[in-house]
DNA sequence: AATATTATTTAGATTAATCTAAAAATTGTA
DNA sequence: TACAATTTTTAGATTAATCTAAATAATATT
């Protein structure tokens, strides 16, 4: 009866992922059914399963919040998912946008013995190979400052950390303009007109990025 | 419509595994039941299933065998299991009584580019921490020439290879005595009264062990 | 060969997860 | 506030995987 199907605990991670974004705000039926890619009706349903096996608060109508064993469960998924990200890229050589899909299945992999013994093969690490933090054992994430490209100023320099676009299009593109987390740039300039911006990588080869690009990167201001 | 559940791959799995034990003839319901642990008449239902998927050759009574897909399927299965089972211990650390749960749910993890990436990184070994064989990418079993330690008469020496009995109790039994995966053993005595024998290990500390453990351990002869 | 036993299948229900269509509640706007 | 638009829920069906109980087929035994 305490016993959490793939599909359920897939519901957990997304309303963990929107309450992320909504600062702890209720979430609603239509966005999970948006994440989850399927009906409200569906959602509606599954929300009162989860409700009963007390994963969640949930009023009709009124949208839901995770409970404590429920937020617990998601964070365990992130940390999961992470890990065996790191592990696919680190130890099997998978380049970073190909990893999410098998991550997506191996995070439902139960024993938490195996997950502890992952993280200490792995060398604990902090960050994914997106720069998402990896939440410890005790469901602590690593905060750490860091703002879009699109915020530094003329000569400002950054250190890559992270991305805000996760799709595969974006991360080869990245990969073609050898933009890999650790990459130091250097806006060289600012163009008003369609806010795209000149940066130098590591002090040296020079690039154009679109807004769109500078926006979906996260660095480290040096 | 291709798709295929984990509980059809579990399926599939139970069925090789009956027909190797039968050597190919056909797999009746009740003996897959009894693997499956369900009853004869979920069987049934399932049989009707994979049939349609044209994953076995099914007769109302007359019993089933895999067609060339479903036999890939249950291979790659097999690999996949074994395979996992390999990281486990010699990456995690896990002991070989404590793998094969996990194994049982790493094995219906996707990508086949996964398998060949983790084949390539453990060295691709060619048998399992339990001693059985992993079959490579074409489905084929590297053979080897064993017999149960039973069989071995007095004075005789054998390399340790591999089990029959692969449950937890036997395992960790054969752990306290340091019979594990390439251990010498020579026959020292053999006991008609109750088929037990007197064993050396690496030709030093001396054991008694019954029929049941010599009948369950594979050697090479030596 | 007839009967008893065993194996297998069918029939009918159940549960999880899903869907469409319709109803109800909430929110936004004139 | 009243109406319209949107969101959410309910009702009723569907599919995969399972079950129990009953029926049927195959096999073994006298």
């Amino acid at each position: 009866m305490d016993n959490i199907s793939h599909t359920e605990e897939n519901y957990l991670k997304a309303i963990f992922k929107i309450a992320e974004k909504e600062e702890g705000r209720p979430v609603n039926t239509n966005a999970i059914s948006v994440e989850m890619k399927t009906t409200a009706a569906s959602v509606t349903d599954m929300l009162n399963r989860l409700s009963k096996k007390e994963l969640i608060h949930y009023e009709k109508y009124k949208g839901v919040t995770l409970t404590i064993k429920g937020g617990r469960l998601a964070t365990l998924l992130v940390r999961k998912h992470r890990l065996w990200e790191v592990f696919l890229v680190e130890k099997l050589h998978f380049s970073w946008d190909e990893v999410h899909d098998m991550a997506e299945e191996l995070e439902h992999i139960q024993s938490e013995e195996l997950v502890e013994r992952l993280d200490d093969y792995l060398g604990r690490p902090k960050f994914d190979p997106h720069g998402d933090p990896i939440p410890d054992a005790e469901g602590n994430f690593t905060f750490r400052k860091q703002a879009p490209l699109a915020d530094l100023h003329q000569g400002e320099k950054g250190i890559v950390v992270g991305v805000q676009d996760h799709s595969t299009a974006f991360l080869q593109y990245l990969d073609k303009l050898q933009l890999s987390l650790g990459a130091q740039v250097t806006v060289v300039e600012r163009f008003d007109y369609d806010e795209s911006m000149k940066i130098a990588l590591n002090g040296d080869k020079e690039h154009i990025v679109s807004k769109k690009v500078s926006q979906n990167l996260f660095v480290q201001k040096q």
